[in-house]
Parts: C-alpha cells; sequence; structure tokens
RNA sequence: CGCGGAGUAGAGCAGUCCGGUAGCUCGUCGGGCUCAUAACCCGAAGGUCGUUGGUUCAAAUCCAGCCUCCGCAACCA
C-alpha cells in the first residue's frame, strides 16, 4: 500500500548574515512536523534552502572583496552546520544558484511572459543622478530631487510586471472558500482587508539595476527579481520544469508552507497568484508563526539583541534549545524569548520531572531489584488512574500535534510526566521494599512506571531527538516495535523483566543566578562575529577616513563651508505620524524657514517654541513626511542617545554667525 | 481616522470564536515523603479579567467608545 505523502517547507533564508534564533525557531517547528509525520507512516518530503541573490548579497560581496558566490558559499556552509547541529531532518536543500533551480525559474518567468502575464512596460520616471534614485512625478518637490533639491531629468526605465491584478477576485474567492488555507485565522483577516480589497497592484518582476541574480534570457540586461526567483524554489526543489520531476508530480501541492508572519503576504497573495497564472495546484495551507521577541522587543541587528543558536546549544544540549522553542511559545502568535525563562524550563520541565523521573525509577530498580524487575507482578489500586491518563494524552497529544498546536501537545505530555511522578508517590516503593510479601506489588509499580516512560519517550520524539534514545538505553528498552508510534496505544507491551541501567542525568539543573552572566557573555561575544558588526564596523571606520568626521583634523577652510547662525524657534508642532519628527518654524535672521527635527522624543512642542538655537544654514533641503526641511537644529547627544539644544550663552537674536 | 497584535494573581501565559463556579506553569508560604538531579507529592495565599458605557436573568467572553504597550509601514541630518 502506498504511504500517504506529506510536503512541508520552511522559508528559504537570505544568507546576509548568520542565522539567528528566529529562524531556528521556524525550522525546528517544521522538523519536529516532518518527524511527526513519518513517525505517524507518512511520507514526508521537508523542504528548507537558502535564497542567495540580490542587491544586498551583491554589495555585501563587495564589501568584503570576495565574489557574491565565494560568500554565499560560506553562509551557507554555516547553515548546514547549524541545521546539523539542530538534528534538522531536512530531505531537501535548495539553493537560488543551483542550476536546476536557476533553470526551473527561467522557464517559469518565460511561460508566465508567452501567456501573458508578465508584460514588458516602460516605467517612465525621473532620475536624479548624484543620489542615483528614481522618483515617480508625484514625489518630486517642486520639480527637484526630493532628496538633495537638485535638478532630475526624465528617463525611461524598462521593466517586467506581473499582472498580479488579474487574479485579485480569484485570491479573494480561494481564501474565502478554503478557511484553513492561511492559518492562524487573525492572519487571514489580515490579508484580507489589508492587501486584497483594496486593491492590488502589478508587481515588477525584473531589475536592471544590479547583475547577481537569474537573468531573463529573453532579454539580457533584465535580472528576474526576489519574488519568482524565491517563491518558485518550492517546486523548483522537487524538479519542476525539468524531465525528472516525479517528485513534484508526487509531493506538489505543498501541504504546509511554515512562514514567519512578515512574509505571509508573499506567501498568500503573490505566490498563489503566480501558481494560478501557471494553472498549478495551491499549497493547502500557508501557516504563519508570530516571532520571538526579546524583552518586549523586536529581535534585530540593530538592536544587537540577536541570539546566537549555537551558543545556546554547545551551553545547554540540543534537546533543551528544541524543548523550549516548542514548549514555550503558543505557535503562530508572538512569545517571549529570554535566558531566565529558558533556564528555567530547562531546570523545571526537563531536569525535575522529565529527567528526575526516569533517574528515580532507575534508581529504585536498581537499589531493590538489583536492576532487573522480577516476572512476579501483582496490580494496584492506583493503576487504573495512571493507564486512563496515559492513553487519553496519547490521543490529546496526536490531535495537537495534527494542528501543530506543539506547545498545547507537550503541555498534555508534561501533565502525564507529573501524573507518573505523582504514581511513585502514591504506590510508595520506599514502604513496599519493607515488607517481603509486597514485592510482587513493588515491581508491578516499577513496571508500570518505566511503561509510562516507554510511552512518553515515544511521544518526545518529534519534538527530542536525542533524549528518547537515552532514556531507552536506561530504562533497557529495545529500540524497534517497543518504539514504534501505534506501541503507545497499548499499555503492557515491555517484557515484565524490566532491566535498567542508570546513567547519567539526562538533563542536569542548572544554577540560575550563576548561569545567567556567563550565558549573557557568550550571546554578547557571538554578536561580535556577525557580518552586520563587521560590516558596521567597516563602515564607521570608512566613514572616519572618508569624511574625516570628528578624528580628522580639518582647515579653517573646511570649517568655513559650514555656516552656522543663531536662530529662533518661533513655532513647533508634532509631524503627524511620525513619533520622532518635530516640525519647527524657526527665524533666522530676516528669514522664517522650516526645519523638522527628530527630536520629539525629548523636547515637546511647546518646550521648543521659543528657543535659542544653533542651527546649520546652508544644509541642502531635504523632504521628510511630505514635509520640506531646510537646515538643521544642533544638538547633543549622550551616549544613551538624549538629545539636548545647543543654545547660546547669553541668548543673543537669531541671525547671529556661530564660529 | 494607514494595517495588525496585545492588555487576565508577583512573573509568563491559557480561557474570548460558541456568554453561566476565573485556569496553567514559575515564584511565595505551609504540609507530606525520602527512591531521586535541594527532587517529587499535597495544600494555601494572591485577580474589581486595561478603562467607560451598552445588550442580557447572567459578560474576561458580545457591542460601542476611550487609554496604554508592541510590531508592520514611513521616518530618524
Amino acid at each position: 500500500m502506498e504511504k500517504e505523502k506529506f510536503y512541508i517547507t520552511t522559508p528559504i533564508y537570505y544568507p546576509s548574515d548568520k542565522l539567528h534564533i528566529g529562524h531556528s525557531y521556524c525550522t525546528v517547528a517544521a522538523d519536529a512536523m516532518a518527524r511527526y509525520k513519518r513517525l505517524r507512516g507518512y511520507d514526508v518530503k521537508f523542504l528548507t534552502g537558502s535564497d542567495e541573490h540580490g542587491q544586498k548579497i551583491e554589495r555585501i560581496a563587495n564589501a568584503q572583496g570576495v565574489t557574491p558566490k565565494e560568500y554565499v558559499d560560506k553562509i551557507v556552509a554555516g547553515i548546514k552546520d547549524l541545521w546539523a547541529a539542530m538534528d534538522i531532518s531536512y530531505d531537501k536543500f535548495i539553493r537560488t544558484t543551483d542550476e536546476e533551480h536557476v533553470e526551473g525559474v527561467k522557464k517559469i518567468f518565460k511561460a508566465l511572459y508567452d501567456k501573458g502575464d508578465i508584460y514588458k512596460s516602460e516605467y517612465e520616471g525621473w532620475y536624479c543622478t548624484p543620489c542615483e534614485t528614481f522618483y515617480t512625478e508625484h514625489q518630486l518637490v517642486d520639480g527637484k530631487c526630493p532628496d538633495c533639491g537638485r535638478d532630475v531629468e526624465k528617463v525611461k526605465e524598462e521593466s517586467y510586471f506581473f499582472k498580479l491584478s488579474k487574479y485579485q477576485d480569484r485570491l479573494i474567492k480561494h481564501i474565502e472558500e478554503h478557511p484553513e488555507f492561511i492559518q492562524p485565522q487573525s492572519r487571514q483577516t489580515e490579508m484580507i482587508s489589508n492587501f486584497l480589497k483594496p486593491g492590488l497592484e502589478d508587481l515588477c518582476v525584473s531589475r536592471t539595476s544590479f547583475k547577481w541574480g537569474i537573468p531573463v534570457d529573453f532579454d539580457p540586461g533584465h535580472i528576474v527579481y526576489v519574488w519568482v526567483d524565491a517563491l518558485s524554489n518550492y517546486i523548483t526543489a522537487l524538479g519542476y520544469g525539468t524531465d525528472h520531476d516525479e517528485d513534484y508530480k508526487k509531493y506538489w501541492p505543498a501541504d504546509i508552507h511554515l512562514v514567519g508572519k512578515e512574509i505571509v503576504r508573499f506567501h498568500t497573495i503573490i505566490w498563489p497568484a503566480m501558481l494560478m497564472a501557471l494553472d498549478l495546484p495551491l499549497p493547502k495551507q500557508v501557516f504563519g508563526h508570530g516571532w520571538l521577541v526579546i524583552n518586549g522587543g523586536k529581535m534585530s541587528k540593530s538592536k544587537g539583541n540577536v541570539v546566537d543558536p549555537k551558543v545556546l546549544v554547545d551551553r545547554y544540549g540540543l534537546d533543551a534549545i528544541r524543548y523550549f522553542l516548542l514548549r514555550e511559545v503558543a505557535f503562530g502568535q508572538d512569545g517571549n524569548f529570554n535566558n531566565e525563562a529558558l533556564i528555567q524550563r530547562i531546570n523545571a520541565d526537563l531536569a525535575n520531572d522529565l529527567g528526575n523521573l526516569v533517574s528515580r525509577t532507575c534508581g529504585m530498580i536498581e537499589k531493590y531489584f538489583g536492576g532487573t524487575l522480577p516476572e512476579e507482578q501483582e496490580g494496584t489500586e492506583f493503576d487504573a488512574d495512571l493507564k486512563a491518563m496515559v492513553s487519553a494524552t496519547v490521543e490529546k497529544y496526536e490531535s495537537l500535534m495534527d494542528k501543530m498546536l506543539f506547545s498545547d501537545a507537550l503541555s498534555e505530555l508534561w501533565a502525564l510526566i507529573r501524573r507518573t511522578n505523582k504514581y511513585i508517590d502514591e504506590t510508595q516503593p520506599w514502604v513496599l521494599i519493607k515488607d517481603e510479601t509486597k514485592k510482587p506489588v513493588l515491581a508491578g509499580a516499577l513496571y508500570n512506571v518505566c511503561e509510562a516512560i516507554r510511552i512518553i519517550s515515544i511521544l518526545l520524539q518529534p519534538c527530542l531527538t536525542r533524549t528518547p534514545k537515552l532514556i531507552w538505553q536506561q530504562v533497557g528498552i529495545e529500540e524497534g516495535t517497543l518504539t514504534a508510534w501505534d506501541s503507545t496505544k497499548e499499555f503492557g507491551l515491555l517484557p515484565k523483566a524490566v532491566s535498567v541501567k542508570k546513567g547519567t542525568a539526562l538533563f542536569p539543573r542548572i544554577d540560575m543566578t550563576k548561569e545567567l552572566e556567563d550565558l549573557e557573555a557568550a550571546l554578547k561575544a557571538a554578536q561580535e562575529e556577525s557580518v552586520a558588526n563587521k560590516m558596521k564596523k567597516a563602515q564607521e571606520e570608512a566613514a572616519k577616513a572618508e569624511e574625516g568626521e570628528k578624528w580628522e583634523e580639518i582647515t579653517i577652510d573646511d570649517f568655513c563651508k559650514i555656516h552656522l547662525v543663531t536662530g529662533e524657534v518661533i513655532a513647533s508642532e508634532k509631524v503627524p505620524k511620525s513619533s520622532k519628527l518635530l516640525k519647527n518654524t524657526v527665524k533666522v535672521g530676516d528669514e522664517v524657514r522650516t526645519i523638522l527635527s527628530g527630536i520629539a522624543k525629548h523636547y515637546t512642542p511647546e518646550e521648543m517654541v521659543g528657543k535659542k538655537v544653533v542651527i546649520v544654514e546652508n544644509l541642502a533641503p531635504r523632504k521628510m513626511m511630505g514635509e520640506i526641511s531646510k537646515g538643521m537644529i544642533l544638538c547633543a547627544e549622550d551616549k544613551d542617545g538624549n538629545l539636548s539644544l545647543v543654545t547660546n550663552d547669553k541668548a543673543f537674536g537669531s541671525g547671529c554667525d556661530v564660529m
């Protein structure tokens, strides 16, 4: 009989830096699901990979003095190492630089073009040469560059567009008729009300401004832009468009695209529209999971709070980290990641509940029976309740795992672990051992505990990849029929004469206060090594060298290029929809000008009025949030980012030169 | 009125779709037990469910308004 297939994917990650715990989160979840389905007897295809093209990669590689390919090869090797360290059981790792992917994308692009869903358009716009940027008519300010205020020239830029708008109605219909398509539900509402209902615009699917990508083979100079390139991976990885497309025929459509909430839009609008255009079936479900946030804030390189999963795995072991990721956060929602919660989970759930259960059980069997239970066993009045709990847990666990509710599934499993600990207390082996006639009862009770542990260990397998085997070694469970998934449905399969061998603690307890400091230091050290950090440093040095700001000596002539003058703020208001900007009306001599400043978090508009400030008079005008700012108000900034206006001591009026 | 998420015990969350005794984990306190990784088991204290109003016999849950936080987007001279 042929097995039922199950195709699950993670996003393909962008190798502009080392991956962080957020990537691990998504990938571990996909892995747990893939393992679960395999254990349930499915023919599973689990795909992950890397999205390697684009301008950003091109730039980083340039800055590091290597070719883009050399750069991504290095990063991808690191990603694969990480997945190996985290026991990610992917069946295929696709790289968008793989030949089969490149060929597939070219064919897909051409097919869409031939069908008329991709068309070439002459995008007319304005170009500012010094800024190297295109603007629409609408964006210009008084017919000049909104950025620098200089003249712009009219240019025509060729681009290919995908007729996304054509599929709008079909998309809405599909989403409404398939409530399971976008999960969780809240994302569906968001997609419809935020993007589909307001109307879709055709999508620009080629670029000429960079080279690192897949060329449009019928139009040299054009590079396939991210949408068609990256999203197609889900089918090119299966050999779509080649002569060996058996996998495509077998596994497509995907059962689940697991993605972060920030890219739900691409996967539920652009990707399905592309598939519709290609006359291919749509994926059955797109599941948008939440983010791991650090103390309430988003994890980001600029905040320097990125957590390196490798550090955690090295310190606490893989299963501790996998458990934490799957257990701590309700899947689909954002969840807090912090070191304290991690250590608490390890101590409370893994060390105290699970680890100690195995340890005390083996300890007693060794101590009371020399390591092997006698065949002669009797039941106790507490058995029925334990057995009922075991079979109820198996059922609930399966049903929750089917819905990818990992946290709830583990929560149920841990209730059983606690129940098993309680069973030991109920049966009181340490009392039974004192009465020779109670030996069969004692043996029976310990047998039941071993049997519960056996079933628990089987259920753990999708989530924890190493602990189940360690448990089997200690409790003397032979791998095979006794560890098959379906064997969880029968209590009492373990041979009566269980032989145990107590090993080292599965999860040693961690000293919280001591560990927190060490962990923090280790995570900091790892951040120092990130590409972003290196790039930032390099940029800072380059900036210092090139512009000679702050540290390099300048001549009086250099200084005279900057015209500083006193001014007086005569009015100030908040810029709507901006949290940082104040729009100030400043009197400078006889002139009154508008200057926008990013100081709304430090000064209220009321405080600003009447301030005698120092401004840069001859700074090129700049447009921000739809307003033109002419000049710049000087502020001092301390190391915490607090701002203090530079004023003049004797409160001279406006229009005085500052030198 | 750009979009979305969140506000429930000291902390982190579930419950909200489908109104009817407010639940879980950690922490705190008390007790039990001693096989075990200072563990395990039992019990207790602790909540005007952000706020105001409405619907209802009954609202954490439904409706309307408001406040606060977070994210997206935009932006930071």
